[in-house]
DNA sequence: ACTTAGGGACGTCTAGGGACGTCTTGTGCT
DNA sequence: AGCACAAGACGTCCCTAGACGTCCCTAAGT
């Protein structure tokens, strides 16, 4: 019971599956088959392609992710680490989210001013409605906006 | 300003236009253009025809569900009612629901009997994952079924 | 003044699809 | 006994789209 459990993590013989696959993947990475910024596919995907059950290939990423080569967005999928820059904003609407609330901070957008209606930052933006309506509601639970029916969003003064 | 108030509701000159676009969809309906059991035209796509706001198109609608020519389904849209029958279960997860609530209290699903898994409840309805899963909630809110991570969903015992 | 109509904005619900996260249970190899 | 692997189930989040509900304001007709 204690043998496998004194090994240190290093040195395994190398036979094993999931290894090998993160090596196809860092080679297609490094060779840029999968270039920087973009997206790997899915684990659905390359279960399918390599043969194998979605947890092998999960293994396979982990190191990979471990070895700083790509990181993991739940629900996009995994996205090749561009050199030594930090990916920030993943999802759509905290790109929306982030442009609003700079412009809140930089004074573009003033208290009580009025803020870009849904269908204006739909059309900016060019996402869905709820999309969009993610974003402000996370500036609105930030107190940075408010809201009241029927009429548009505003700028929250600061207190 | 007790003109147009002492008027009864029936015979009026006809010139204001909701009156007459309810005219023109009951007309439809009788003729069987819309036939019983089916939907309406969005209130989008009625307002684009007649050329008048959403706000007209409603003030129809409400008059033709006030004659019980129609009812309306919020997120779905308005049903065209058929000869005294009562509509039921609209929504898809409410038919799913509803099955699977009548195979519980007729023993068919025995109390510790396992549930049918998402994925077969979508073959069978043919429908999508959040739709099978709402009608799962459904029952689990209601205490006749329970779940657990991993594994089946399985009926409760009657208390 | 009141009604009708128009038009815009926000809110909520139903439905569908994709991706990752976690857990459980077998099977086989070592 | 322990690890690797397969397979399947449930959970959560992101994104898109359509429909009705509600509220607010303005313009025009009466």
């Amino acid at each position: 019971m204690r043998t496998a459990r004194n090994v240190r993590e290093g040195h395994l013989t190398g036979w094993r599956v999931y290894t090998q696959i993160a090596d196809r993947v860092r080679e297609r990475i490094l060779t840029g088959l999968y270039a920087a910024g973009t997206s790997l596919p899915s684990e659905a995907a390359l279960s399918a392609e390599f043969r194998v059950a979605r947890n092998t290939v999960r293994r396979a990423l982990r190191t990979l992710e471990a070895d700083g080569l790509i990181v993991t967005a739940p629900s996009k999928g995994r996205i090749v680490k561009t050199e030594g820059q930090e990916v920030t904003a993943v999802y759509r609407y905290q790109v929306i989210a982030g442009d609003l609330r700079r412009q809140i901070e930089r004074g573009d957008l003033a208290p009580g001013d009025t803020v870009p209606s849904v269908a204006e930052l739909r059309w900016l933006y060019d996402t869905s409605r709820n999309t969009v309506r993610q974003a402000l509601a996370e500036l609105q639970q930030e107190g940075l906006i408010m809201s009241r029916p029927g009429k548009r969003r505003f700028v929250r003064s600061r207190e």
